[in-house]
RNA sequence: GGGCGCAUAGCUCAGCUGGUUAGAGCGCAUGCCUCACAUGCAUGAGGUCGGAGGUUCGAGUCCCCCUGCGCCCACCA
C-alpha cells in the first residue's frame, strides 16, 4: 500500500500528474489514416495573452471531449499554438520600447521584427504554459505558431492562389482607420460602441448671398456629428424631391471658413427626414459620401495625416487633432454666427479593438479579399447540417453574416506580421511609394507575385524590386489554421489522418472573424469543411454581467483560483455553472463546489484504500453473492455510465457534472460507503468499494483529470497504467438489477423517516428508538427482515416486530412507505401540544393535492385522451395522497 | 432599425422531445467534532415558474402580446 496524504494537496498533485502524462507521451498522436480519430484544433491564443476564465473555460470543454474520446478508444489529436498578434503584439513591444526612449522608427524595420522576436522568445509561451497548468492534453510535439515557416507557406500560397484567381484585390476606398494604431482594420475589427454624442447644426452660405437671413435662400443648414471632417467637404446633398432645396437648383454654396466652393448634388439617397435633409459630403472621410463622390463624379479631399492630424488641406487648422480641431471650428463657427445649434445624439461609433480609439473612416489603397464567391459554399455546407452549430441558434447568426458579406481589407501598416508577396519595378510603376501602386489595372507592369522574391523585374528586367510595405491582417493566417499546422500545402500525411476535425469549440464572439473565414478556406483550399460541430459556449462575465477583461479590472485570474483551490477544482466548478452556451456569472464563491467536491473525492478515496488495503478491482465480482446495496450502486453505476455518455455526446457538460457529483456524493458516499462499514461479506464489498470507485473516478476524469489519477495511481496494480490511457467505461448487462435498485430505494426510504421522525419529535440524539414495521406485502417485508441491521444502525433504533397488521403501539407516530406503515413509539418524550398544528398543517396540504389530483381524476377528457401509464400514476398519486392524510389523522388522534 | 438571449426558491442557476407533490449549489433553521471528510454528517423550512391571453384532457416546457434586463448586427450624416 502506498501512503496516502491526510491532507489534499492540489499543487503537488496536479504537478506531478502532469509530468507523469508528459514523460508516458499519451498526448503524442500518430498520424495513421486508418482506424476510428478525433481530432480538435485549439483556437489558438495570441501570445501577448495570459490565461483568463475564457480561456480556461474555452479550454476545459475541449480538454474533456479530448479526453474522453482518447479513453473511448480514438487516437485523438488536440492541436495547440498560438498566433502572433499583429498589432496587439507590436503595440506591446512598442510600449517596451518606448520604456527605453525609442520608438519603432528609430531603428529599420529588421531589427524592429528581431525584437518582436526576441520578446516572442521570452513572453510567448507564456499561455502555453498556463494551458499546461489547466491540465490539458494537447499533443505538444505539434505545437504551432501562425508565423513558423510551414504557415507562413501556407498564407503566400494562399495569397498567391486567390491572387491570381482575381478574388484578392488592391484598391482605393474607405476603411475603417485606427489613428493610434497608424493601420486599417477590417469591418470586424472596428467595434461600434453607442455613444452620447452630439449632432451640430451648421450654416453654409450660398455663394453670392449677401447676408444670412433667409434660410434655404441665402444659406442652407446641414448636421453632422464631425465638424472637423468639413475642412474635406466637396459638395451638399439633397433630396431631389425635397420641396425646401427646390430653389437651390443651379447655385453654389460657400464652405464656411475654408471658403471652398460647394456643389449642390441632388440625391435619392439622402433621407430628408433626418437632421435638415441636407447633408455635407465629405469623400474621403466617409463610406457613404465616397459612394455619393464616385455617383457624382466629387473629388476626394483626405484632411488628415495617419494619426489623425489634420494635414495642409485643413488651412489653419492643420497640426491639430481631430478631436481638438472639432472644438476651434466649433468656436470659430459660433464667432461668425454659422453655428446654428447642437443636440445631444446618441450614435454608434467605431472602436479600435485592440487599442480602443475611435476609428477614423479614411480613403486608403489597401488589400481585400472577394468574399462573396467564397461564402457559396460556406453557406451551403451549414445550411445542409454538414456543418452543425451548438447551440443551434448561432446558425441564423452565422448565415445573416456570410448572406452580407463585404469584402475583407487584410493589408496592415504594421511591421509585424505575414508581408504581402507581391514586388514593384521601381522603374516600372513610376513610384517609390510602394503602397500607392495601382496594380488593378489589366497588364500593369512592374508587378510581381510570389513566394519569394524576384531577381528581377519580370517586365523591363531591371533589378530593382520593393516588396509590398504592408503586412497581412492576422486572422489572414488564422483561417488557414485547421490545415496550415497539418502541413498544407507541402505534406498531407497529417491531413490525410486527421482532417476534417470533429468539433471546434470557441466563444461567441470570434464567429465571424475566425469561424466563418475558417469554414471559407477549408472549403476552397483543403477541398472539406474544417470540422462538423461548432460548440459555442458562453462568455464569462463576473457577478453583475459584465464582460471580464483587464482593463475593467473585473477579472478572476484562473491561475489565482488555481493557487487557491487546484486546477480540478477550477474545472469543475466552471463546467458544472456553465449551460449549454448560456453565457457565465462569475464569483470567487463559486469554486468552493469544485473544491469541497475535491476533498470529499480525497476523503471517501483514502477510506477505500484503507479499508480495502487497495484490493485489486481486476476480480471479476461474483453477482450471485452481492448484497442489495451491492447490487443498488452497481445499478446505479450503470446508469451514470450511459448518462454521462449522453451528456458529453451532446455538449450538456453541466449535466455531466452534476450527474457524477450527485453519484459520487450522494450515493456512494452518503450511502454506499456508509453501508460498507456494516457489511459482513468484506471480500465483496471491497471489490465493490474499489470498483464502483475506479469507475467513477474514470468518468469523472476528463472533467477533473488530476485527482482522478491521482486516486487511480492509489490503488497498487495501478503499474497497469494511467487512467488517462485506460479504457471508457461501459455499461454492464449483469450488473443491471432494478429489481434490487428498487428494494434499496425503499430501504433508505425507510431510513429516512425514521430518522425524519427523530429529528421531527425532537428526539434526543442518544436515544434509542423502537421501531414497528407493518409491511403492506412479503416484499416489503423481507426488505427490513433482510436489512434489519443497516435500518437499526442507520436510524440508531431497535426493530422490535415486523408483522402484517400488527396493532399500533402506544403513543407512537407513524411513517409511511407506499402502504407500509412504520411505527415509532415516542412516550412521553414528545411534546404533544406543540407538535399537534404542524400535523395538521401537513392534512390540510395534502388535502389540497387530493382534491387536484381528484378533479383531474374525474375528468372525462383525462381519462380518455392521456396515456394509460399517466392516469394509472394519477390513481396511484390518488391512492398515496390517500392513505398519507389517513396516517397523518391517526397520528394526530394519538397525540390527542 | 433588425436579430438573439434571459426573467423559476433569500442568492446563483438547472429543468432535453408538454404528463410523478418543479430540482441543485450556496445561504438559512435544528441537532451532531459518529474512528474518510466540519472543505463534514443528519433532518428541515423556502418557489406555482415576470405580466396578460391562447392551444391542449394537461404548460415552467408550445403560440401571440406586454414589461424589465443583457448581447449581437446595421454607412441614417
Amino acid at each position: 500500500m502506498k501512503e496516502i496524504p491526510t491532507r489534499y494537496d492540489p499543487h503537488s498533485i496536479e504537478e506531478s500528474t502532469y509530468a507523469m502524462w508528459l514523460e508516458s507521451g499519451i498526448f503524442h498522436a500518430e498520424a495513421s489514416p486508418d482506424g476510428s480519430r478525433y481530432s480538435i484544433v485549439i483556437p489558438p491564443p495570441n501570445i501577448t495573452g495570459v490565461l483568463h476564465m475564457g480561456h480556461a473555460l474555452n479550454n476545459a470543454i475541449q480538454d474533456i471531449l479530448i479526453r474522453w474520446k482518447r479513453m473511448s478508444g480514438f487516437t485523438t489529436l488536440w492541436m495547440p499554438g498560438t498566433d502572433h498578434a499583429g498589432i496587439a503584439t507590436q503595440n506591446v513591444v512598442e510600449k517596451d520600447l518606448a520604456r527605453t526612449g525609442l520608438k519603432r522608427h528609430d531603428m529599420t524595420r529588421e531589427e524592429f521584427i528581431g525584437r518582436v522576436w526576441e520578446w516572442k522568445q521570452e513572453y510567448g509561451s507564456t499561455i502555453i504554459e498556463q494551458l499546461k497548468r489547466l491540465g490539458c492534453s494537447c499533443d505538444w510535439d505539434r505545437e504551432r505558431f501562425t508565423m513558423d515557416e510551414g504557415l507562413s507557406n501556407a498564407v503566400k500560397e494562399v495569397f498567391i492562389r486567390l491572387y491570381r484567381e482575381g478574388l484578392i484585390y488592391k484598391g482605393n476606398y474607405i476603411i475603417n482607420w485606427c489613428p493610434r494604431c497608424g493601420t486599417a482594420l477590417s469591418d470586424e475589427e472596428a467595434e461600434h460602441r453607442d455613444l452620447d454624442g452630439m449632432i451640430y447644426y451648421i450654416k453654409y452660405p450660398v455663394k453670392g448671398s449677401p447676408t444670412l437671413s433667409r434660410e434655404n435662400e441665402d444659406y442652407v443648414v446641414i448636421a453632422t456629428t464631425r465638424p472637423e471632417t468639413m475642412l474635406g467637404d466637396v459638395a451638399v446633398a439633397v433630396n431631389p424631391k425635397d420641396p425646401r432645396y427646390a430653389g437651390l437648383k443651379g447655385k453654389t454654396l460657400e464652405l464656411p471658413i475654408l471658403k471652398r466652393e460647394l456643389r449642390i448634388i441632388f440625391d435619392e439617397s439622402v433621407d430628408p427626414e433626418f437632421g435638415t435633409g441636407a447633408l455635407k459630403v465629405t469623400p474621403a472621410h466617409d463610406p457613404l459620401d465616397f459612394e455619393l463622390g464616385r455617383r457624382h463624379g466629387l473629388p476626394s479631399i483626405n484632411v488628415m495625416h495617419p494619426d489623425g492630424v489634420i494635414n495642409a488641406e485643413g488651412g489653419d487648422y492643420e497640426g491639430l487633432d481631430r478631436f481638438e480641431c472639432r472644438e476651434v471650428i466649433l468656436e470659430d463657427l459660433k464667432s461668425r454666427r454659422l453655428f446654428v445649434r447642437a443636440e445631444e445624439h446618441v450614435h454608434a461609433v467605431g472602436h479600435c479593438y485592440r487599442c480602443h480609439v475611435v476609428v477614423e473612416p479614411r480613403l486608403s489603397k489597401q488589400w481585400f479579399v472577394r468574399m462573396k464567391p467564397l461564402a457559396e459554399d460556406a453557406i451551403k455546407v451549414v445550411e445542409d447540417g454538414t456543418i452543425k452549430f451548438h447551440p443551434a441558434r448561432w446558425t441564423k447568426v452565422y448565415l445573416g453574416w456570410m448572406y452580407n458579406i463585404r469584402d475583407w481589407c487584410i493589408s496592415r501598416q504594421i511591421w509585424w506580421g505575414h508581408r504581402i508577396p507581391v514586388w514593384y519595378c521601381v522603374s516600372c510603376v513610376g513610384t517609390r511609394d510602394m503602397r500607392d501602386v495601382d496594380v488593378s489595372s489589366p497588364g500593369a507592369a512592374g508587378i510581381y507575385v510570389g513566394k519569394e522574391p524576384p531577381s528581377g523585374c519580370p517586365d523591363c528586367g531591371a533589378g530593382e524590386m520593393e516588396q509590398d510595405p504592408d503586412v497581412l491582417d492576422t486572422w489572414f493566417s488564422s483561417w488557414l489554421w485547421p490545415f496550415s499546422t497539418m502541413g498544407w500545402p507541402d505534406d498531407n500525411k497529417m491531413l490525410d489522418s486527421f482532417y476534417p476535425t470533429d468539433a471546434l469549440v470557441t466563444a461567441q464572439e470570434i464567429i465571424f472573424f475566425w469561424v466563418a473565414r475558417m469554414i471559407m478556406a477549408g472549403l476552397k483550399f483543403a477541398g472539406d469543411v474544417p470540422f462538423n460541430d461548432v460548440y459555442i459556449h458562453g462568455t464569462v462575465r463576473d457577478s453583475t454581467g459584465t464582460k471580464m477583461s483587464k482593463s475593467l479590472g473585473n477579472v478572476i485570474d484562473p491561475l489565482e483560483i488555481i493557487r487557491e483551490v487546484g486546477s480540478d477544482a477550477l474545472r469543475f466548478s466552471i463546467i458544472s455553472i456553465t449551460s449549454q452556451g448560456q453565457d457565465v456569472f462569475l464569483s470567487r464563491d463559486k469554486f468552493d463546489v469544485g473544491r469541497n467536491f475535491a476533498n470529499k473525492i480525497w476523503n471517501a478515496s483514502r477510506y477505500v484504500m484503507m479499508t480495502t488495503g487497495g484490493c485489486s478491482d481486476n476480480v471479476e465480482i461474483n453477482v450471485s453473492s452481492l448484497s442489495l446495496a451491492d447490487r443498488w450502486i452497481l445499478h446505479n453505476l450503470n446508469l451514470v455510465i450511459e448518462e454521462v455518455n449522453r451528456c458529453f455526446e451532446n455538449f450538456r457538460f453541466n449535466d455531466a457534472a452534476s450527474r457524477l457529483y450527485d453519484f459520487i456524493w450522494h450515493k456512494y458516499c452518503d450511502w454506499y460507503l456508509e453501508i460498507s462499514k456494516l457489511s459482513g461479506d468484506k471480500d465483496n464489498t471491497a471489490r465493490v468499494l474499489v470498483t464502483v470507485l475506479r469507475k467513477s473516478m474514470q468518468l469523472l476524469h476528463p472533467i477533473m483529470p488530476f485527482i482522478t489519477e491521482a486516486v487511480w495511481q492509489m490503488a497498487p496494480e495501478s503499474s497497469s497504467g494511467l487512467i488517462s490511457a485506460s479504457e471508457w467505461p461501459l455499461k454492464r448487462e449483469d450488473w443491471e438489477d432494478a429489481a434490487s435498485a428498487a428494494k434499496m430505494e425503499k430501504l433508505i426510504a425507510c431510513i429516512t423517516a425514521v430518522r425524519n421522525i427523530r429529528a421531527f419529535w425532537n428526539v434526543l440524539p442518544g436515544t434509542e428508538l423502537d421501531v414497528f414495521f407493518d409491511p403492506q406485502d412479503e416484499n416489503d417485508s423481507s426488505i427490513v427482515e433482510d436489512n434489519r441491521v443497516l435500518l437499526e444502525k442507520l436510524a440508531h433504533c431497535r426493530v422490535r416486530e415486523i408483522r402484517k397488521g400488527l396493532s399500533r403501539p402506544e403513543k407512537s407516530v407513524a411513517a409511511l412507505l407506499g402502504n407500509s406503515r412504520i411505527f415509532v413509539p415516542l412516550g412521553a418524550s414528545v411534546d404533544v401540544e406543540s407538535e399537534k398544528q404542524r400535523v395538521r398543517d401537513k392534512i390540510t396540504e395534502i388535502e389540497r393535492y387530493l382534491e387536484g389530483v381528484g378533479r383531474k381524476l374525474s375528468n372525462k377528457d383525462f381519462l380518455s385522451k392521456a396515456p394509460r401509464e399517466v392516469v394509472e400514476k394519477e390513481n396511484k398519486k390518488l391512492a398515496k395522497f390517500r392513505q398519507e392524510a389517513d396516517t397523518l389523522r391517526e397520528n394526530l388522534e394519538a397525540l390527542v
